[in-house]
RNA sequence: GCUUCGAUAGCUCAGGUGGUAGAGCACUUCACUCGUAAUGAAGGGGUCGAGGGUUCGAGUCCCUUUCGAAGCUCCA
């Protein structure tokens, strides 16, 4: 047979061989790396045998996620058997590699920390016992009994789901015998460099309605090195994480008293979400042809009920008054702007010729989340969005929709942002169809249009069934937080369902009445999200136009405060967000505490300064930026601020 | 909502086995009037998240509750 390698070179051998026999001969390190091969695009175990012509890429830690996977699904196997050893009654669930690591899921009482130290040493026991992995098959009803007879009922549940051609395979090491598909290492000693991570509760077969079962998160690396530095790391976001550094910053706090998912922006978190909803609605209204709305922040429930949200989503609605105590009407606060903005529409008689319309609308939202679902910035309660609606033709909705995308990728440039985004198709699931309205035909038309628009732009995305609003498909822009947690930044959402709901039409050629189509939209999303985002981003170094402060004045001693305020006057009739440090401090404290304050620019202005009217310039892309008069500064900080320019920190 | 962990001064934290609360920073006052990452001194500040219980006595033990964190579930 003949295999093809990756470099294109090819090998030929007389009789059938495993993956590891091949990666062995091609050399001796690579046998040693290897963790899994890959034969024609499909991962296989390196026991796999090779017995026909085929491409072979060998896998191993460092080359390929594969690679990586295998290796960590080996350690949660390791995990497994220290956890049966030390507690024999746990029953196991599931346990696979999962990014940056693995868990695996147990029946048995929830573990603290003292536990998973003493399941860290078994594990190294086991390790160092170098158990053998063997692979092997067992028809249905033998491996059902096999798992009955180990008393592990999960495992015998997972196998009666199987498919019934499906293969059923099992790893045997030492004591322990685990149902799994693989691919495994050879033996548990290949296993370097391991920790645990954290224990936590998790649904079984994540649903909500199944016992709750204790996982046990974990990583590991082939080099002792690597899983020191992911430790470090893991260590180290906690100092960007938005929810400590954000109030750290005075950007934002919570308070007992006034609620879960509330927070209140503190004067530096509210001028930043100011500035960018003054960019934003300047910038739909001036260049993206949008007009403005102001609509109530409540409305009775008969609203809800033509929406289809009263039916669809009440749960997560504030309603208030909803017994009809006292004759009084059953109102609830607005959890999107959608259907005030078609009553905009509605007020008078539109022909062909109006469409499209663009709605803009700085919106403050309120979603009655459930209690554990809060997070600093990312979810609350109540929110503020840059939401808009546009009412379109059918003929227009391609072209607007790709509009819409064209906007939210400028916003992301704008903001820096637009490397660390994915995109997804998110569609409805076919499978929980009273979850929607509209037919499987309207829903595969609407999920078709979008698909062919993101190809169309080249756009890299994923499609992800389930993730649909009630109404119609959409695309979903999304960030990671510092903790690899993803949110949806920005949404453009295609509806051609909803106007019918409300009786909305427009007149064509003909005089006829005719539904539009309706695109949900924000720009830059969710103000209190994207805060958190930037402040994880920039860890609190934001560009200069974003900074609540943008310059300090740090006058040398308390006798040029005059001249410090002089100087801040001039920066702020031009926009410039300034303070003087007019405190009785020597200036060596008075820059430590701009710096620490992540301050871009502070200027330090003493008796040579205000003779020549001049200000010693520092920043923290450059350091010092050296004395220059109070007009040139102006114009330099202007000229960043109006451009919106995110200037780099030099080079030293 | 579920599992686990946590809550001590504005912030970061220390307070074996129960004996009546402490540090640094911050804040206030005074002195210093200062040239590029912390001037010195003095002072104020806590019903130890809240409520209940055990006890002669609770920051410490138990229960309830509120808030917070990680994960799960959810996220129009």
């Amino acid at each position: 047979m003949i295999i093809t390698l990756k470099d294109g070179s090819t090998r030929a051998y007389e009789s059938p061989m495993s993956v590891l026999e091949i990666a062995t001969d091609i050399s001796g390190g690579l046998g040693r790396m290897a963790t899994a091969g890959e034969v024609d695009g499909k991962v296989v175990d390196l026991r796999t045998i090779v017995d026909k012509d085929c491409e072979l890429n060998i896998l191993t830690f460092d080359n390929s996620d594969a690679g990586k996977a295998a290796y960590r699904h080996t350690t949660s196997h390791i995990l497994a058997q220290a956890v049966k050893r030390l507690y024999p009654e746990a029953k196991c669930a599931i346990g696979p590699a999962i990014e940056d690591g693995f868990y695996y899921d147990f029946d048995m009482p929830s573990l603290n920390r003292e536990d998973l130290d003493k399941i860290e040493k078994e594990m190294k026991k086991v390790i160092k016992e170098n158990h053998k992995l063997e692979y092997f098959e067992l028809p249905r009803e033998e491996a059902i009994k096999l798992m009955q007879e180990a008393d592990e009922p999960y495992k015998v549940e997972l196998i009666e789901d199987l498919p019934e051609d499906a293969i059923i395979s099992f790893y045997k090491q030492g004591d322990f015998t685990d149902l799994c598909a693989g691919p495994h290492l050879m033996s548990t000693k290949a296993v370097k460099a391991f920790k645990l991570i954290s224990s936590s509760g998790a649904y079984w077969r994540g649903s909500e309605k199944n016992k709750m079962l204790t996982r046990i998160y974990g990583t590991s690396y082939t080099k002792k090195q690597d899983l020191a530095d992911r430790l470090a790391y893991l260590e180290n976001i906690k100092n960007r994480d938005h929810n400590k550094l954000g109030r750290e910053m005075e950007l934002f706090t919570t308070v007992d008293v006034i609620g879960q998912g509330l927070p209140l922006l503190l004067p530096k978190g509210a001028k930043m979400v100011q500035t960018m909803q003054r960019w934003i609605e300047d910038l739909e209204d001036n260049e993206w042809g949008y007009v403005r709305t102001k609509t109530p922040l409540m409305a009775k429930s008969d609203l809800y009920k033509i929406s289809g949200h009263w039916d669809h989503y009440k749960e997560g609605m504030f309603v208030m008054n909803d017994n009809e105590e006292a004759g009084k009407e059953t109102m609830a606060l607005r959890p999107m702007t959608c259907p005030f903005q078609y009553y905009v529409y509605k007020n008078s008689q539109h022909s062909y010729r109006d469409l499209p319309i663009r709605m803009g609308e700085t919106s403050t939202l309120f979603r009655n989340e459930d209690s554990g679902e809060m997070h600093g910035l990312t979810r609350v309660r109540q929110f503020t969005i840059s939401e808009g609606h546009l009412i379109v033709r059918p003929d227009q909705m391609v072209e607007e929709f790709k509009g819409c995308l064209a906007l939210a990728k400028h916003c992301l440039q704008t903001l820096g942002v637009e490397e660390d985004v994915t995109y997804h198709l998110s569609k409805w699931d076919p499978e929980n169809t009273e979850k929607y309205i509209g037919t499987p035909e309207e829903w595969d038309e609407m999920e078709g249009a979008i698909r062919d628009i993101l190809t169309e732009l080249d756009i890299d995305f994923t499609e992800d069934v389930g993730e649909a609003a009630f109404y119609g498909p959409k695309v979903d822009i999304n960030a990671k937080n510092v903790y690899g947690k993803e949110d949806t930044m920005i949404t453009v959402q295609w509806d051609s369902l909803i106007a019918k709901q409300f009786d909305m039409y427009y007149i064509d050629q003909n005089g006829d009445k005719v539904r539009p189509y309706i695109i949900h939209r924000t720009s830059m999303g969710c103000y209190e999200r994207t805060l958190a985002w930037l402040i994880e981003k920039y860890e609190g170094k934001f560009p200069t136009w974003l900074c609540p402060e943008q310059v300090r004045v740090l006058p040398i001693s308390e006798k040029y405060i005059d001249y410090a305020e002089t100087v801040a006057k001039e920066l702020k009739k031009n926009g410039v967000l300034v303070t003087v440090d007019n405190r009785s401090e020597k200036i060596g404290y008075k820059i430590r505490e701009a710096r620490k304050a992540r301050l871009p620019y502070w200027v330090v202005v003493g008796a040579k300064e205000e003779e020549e009217g001049n200000v010693a310039v520092s920043s923290r892309f450059a350091g010092n930026e050296g004395v220059k008069p109070v007009a040139e500064f102006v114009d330099q900080i202007c000229k960043e601020i109006r451009t919106k320019e995110i200037r780099k920190v030099e080079e030293q």
